[in-house]
RNA sequence: GGGCCUCUAGCUCAGUUGGUUAGAGCAACGGACUUUUAAUCCGUGGGUCGUCGGUUCGAUCCCGACGGGGCCUACCA
C-alpha cells in the first residue's frame, strides 16, 4: 500500500494512481476556476432537516421550497442532459440531488460531469422535488464543489476487509453505517454512565496518567522518560491509588472515566490502551459498590437501547434485567469440581486438583490456584450477569479481609458473557495491613514477578491520615460496550492501536 | 513468546499442479443517453501478484528470511 503519493511534484508525473492522478488534475481545473476547497459554501439546511420536513410526498411533485444542502457523493449516475448523484451527510442520512439541462446550463452541467468525482463533498441548491420514481431530491439550479476528493472510495457493494476498516476507520465510518452507528452508541452510553453518577451525587475527577510509581493493578506498565524531572515515568495502569487519595481528601463520591495503559498482549478481548471507569464511595462497601454497577450498566441499557434485553451483533440476546446474583467463588468452585474447597486447602492438594485437570501453573500463591481453578470449572458457564464473590485474599492486596469469612475478602468480579466485565471491593483503609500487603508485594517482585506493586510511600501516607470505609469499583468502558453490541475490542474503539 | 494460516488493480475477490499476454465486479478514462438510484449500452487503460534472496532455461506460484494481517495458545481486563 503506497501512502505516501502526493508528496512532491515529481510524483505526480511518474508513478501516480491514474485515479489520482486524474482527480489532481480535476482539482487544479477547480482551482483556475474558482476554489476547490472553499471556506464554505451556503448552506440553508442540512440533509437530514429536508428528509424530516418531507415526508410521504407522491412522486412527481414540486415543493417550491429552495434549499441549499451540502454533502458527500456516495453514488453518480450521469445522463446525457440530466446528472442524478446521492449525497450522504455526516449522519448517515442521504438525499438525491438532481442536475438537468434546463436549470443548471449547458457550462455548468458540463463542469459537473468533468470535475466531480465518488467522494467529493458538493453544495447544491435548488427546489425540493420528488422525481418520477418517487426518490426525494434537489432540483439543482447551481452546484458549488464543497471539497474535492482526490482519492477513490471504496466500492460500496462489498464489505471492506477487516484490516482496511481498522487501518481507515475514516473509510468505513464514510461507507458503513454500523461503524458510524457504534460511535454514536459509544457516546450515549458514557453520557448515561456521568448521568446516573450525577443522580447519584459522584463527582466525577481527573487523575495522573503520567505516574511515578505505577499501581492499583497488577499488570506491566508502558514506561517513559521526564525530561524536565530527568526521570523515569510510567503510564498509569489504574487510576485507584489517586482515587483513594481524593476519598481521604473528603470527595465522598468520587469517579474517573479514562485511558490506563498496560503492556500486555492484544486480542479479541484486550487493547494495550483501554478507557476505565472507577467510582469510589465512602461509607459503602462491596455490596453497595455492586448495587451501583448494576444500576450504571442497566441504565445505560435502557437509556440506549431501550430495554435490559440488549440484541448482540450475531443475533442473539443479553438479558441485562433483573438483579444479578452474588455467587460465592470457593462455594461454586467446590459445587462445580465436586471436592470441598476452602481458604485453608493447601497449596499442595490445589495444585494436584489443578494438574489433573491441564493447568500446569508454577506459582507461590495458593489462590491463583483457586482462580485458575474458578476459571476452569464455572467461568464459561456464567452467561448471564453474575458477580462471583468473596475471592482468596493473597491475589488482592488492596481489598480488606471478609468480615465474617477468614481467608477471603470482599472483592466481586462481575461476569457477563462469561468475560469479567467489572471488580468491586470493600476497599482496604487499614494502612498498617495495606503497608504489609504491599511489603508481601515487594517481595514478590524481588522474586523476579514484574507485575508486583512497587510500594507508593505518599499513598500510604494518605491511608495513615485515615480513609473512611469505602466501597469502590472499577469497570473496562470497551468491555461494556462489547456486552452491549457483541463487538471486538478493536470494533468498539475508533481508532485502535495498530501497527 | 509458541503453533497454524494469509498478503494478487483504488475496493471486494478469482486464478496460475512453474511457461510467453494474470482475470471479474465496482471504481477510472473516451463516447451515447432528460427520471436514474449498484443506471444502461459501446469502447479503453490500469498490476514490482507484500519485500528481499535462493532453486530453475523460466518464479506471482516452489524454498528461505523479513514485514503486515488473522486464528489458536500463553500473560493481563
Amino acid at each position: 500500500m503506497s501512502d505516501d503519493l502526493i508528496q512532491t511534484e515529481d510524483a505526480f508525473e511518474d508513478d501516480l494512481p491514474e485515479q489520482i492522478a486524474v482527480r489532481l488534475a480535476k482539482r487544479d481545473r477547480l482551482n483556475e476556476m474558482g476554489d476547490a476547497y472553499p471556506v464554505s459554501v451556503p448552506v440553508t439546511t442540512t440533509i437530514d432537516a429536508v428528509r424530516a420536513e418531507n415526508p410521504g410526498l407522491e412522486a412527481d411533485v414540486a415543493t417550491g421550497k429552495i434549499v441549499g444542502i451540502a454533502g458527500r457523493i456516495v453514488f453518480l449516475r450521469n445522463t446525457g442532459k440530466l446528472c442524478f448523484a446521492t449525497l450522504q451527510a455526516g449522519s448517515g442520512e442521504r438525499i438525491q440531488a438532481m442536475l438537468s439541462l434546463d436549470k443548471v446550463g449547458e457550462e455548468r452541467l458540463q463542469d459537473w460531469k468533468d470535475l466531480v468525482d465518488l467522494g467529493d463533498h458538493v453544495f447544491v441548491s435548488g427546489e425540493v422535488i420528488t422525481s418520477k420514481r418517487g426518490e426525494l431530491s434537489i432540483l439543482a439550479d447551481e452546484w458549488l464543489m464543497a471539497a474535492k476528493t482526490i482519492r477513490p472510495l471504496p466500492n460500496l457493494h462489498n464489505d471492506l476487509g477487516e484490516e482496511f476498516r481498522v487501518r481507515h476507520r475514516y473509510i468505513d465510518l464514510i461507507v458503513r453505517d454500523r461503524a458510524r452507528e457504534v460511535v454514536k452508541i459509544r457516546s450515549k452510553v458514557m453520557q448515561s454512565l456521568r448521568r446516573t453518577f450525577e443522580e447519584e451525587a459522584y463527582l466525577e475527577v481527573e487523575t495522573p496518567m503520567l505516574q511515578t510509581i505505577h499501581g492499583g493493578a497488577s499488570a506491566r506498565p508502558f514506561k517513559t522518560h521526564s525530561n524536565a524531572f530527568d526521570t523515569e515515568l510510567f503510564l498509569r495502569i489504574a487510576p485507584e491509588l489517586f482515587l483513594k487519595r481524593a476519598v481521604v481528601g473528603g470527595i465522598d463520591r468520587v469517579f474517573e472515566i479514562n485511558r490506563n495503559f498496560r503492556n500486555e498482549g492484544a486480542d479479541r478481548t484486550h487493547s494495550p490502551e483501554f478507557a476505565m471507569l472507577e467510582a469510589y464511595q465512602a461509607y459503602g462497601d462491596y455490596n453497595s459498590i455492586a448495587d451501583l454497577t448494576q444500576k450504571l450498566i442497566q441504565n445505560a441499557a435502557m437509556d440506549v437501547f431501550g430495554t435490559h434485553q440488549v440484541v448482540l451483533e450475531d443475533g442473539t440476546v443479553n438479558d441485562l434485567g433483573g438483579n444479578w446474583p452474588r455467587i460465592s467463588m470457593y462455594e461454586s468452585l467446590s459445587e462445580a469440581a465436586g471436592v470441598t474447597i476452602t481458604p485453608e486447602t493447601p497449596i499442595a492438594e490445589l495444585k494436584k486438583l489443578a494438574s489433573s485437570v491441564g493447568i500446569e501453573i508454577e506459582h507461590p500463591l495458593a489462590g491463583k490456584y483457586v482462580e485458575e481453578l474458578w476459571e476452569h470449572f464455572v467461568k464459561g458457564d456464567l452467561v448471564n450477569p453474575t458477580f462471583v464473590i468473596d475471592f482468596p485474599v493473597d491475589t488482592s492486596p488492596l481489598t480488606r479481609d471478609h468480615r465474617s469469612k477468614s481467608g477471603v475478602v470482599e472483592k466481586w468480579d462481575l461476569y457477563i458473557r462469561g468475560y469479567e466485565q467489572a471488580t468491586g471491593y470493600s476497599e482496604l483503609v487499614d494502612p498498617v495491613v495495606q503497608r504489609a500487603r504491599f511489603v508481601e508485594q515487594v517481595t514478590l517482585a524481588a522474586a523476579g514477578d514484574p507485575e508486583a506493586m512497587k510500594l507508593d510511600e505518599d499513598f500510604l501516607k494518605a491511608l495513615e491520615f485515615g480513609m473512611p470505609p469505602s466501597g469502590g469499583m472499577g469497570m473496562g468502558i470497551d468491555r461494556l460496550l462489547m456486552s452491549l453490541t457483541g463487538l471486538g475490542i478493536r470494533e468498539t474503539i475508533m481508532f485502535p492501536l495498530v501497527k
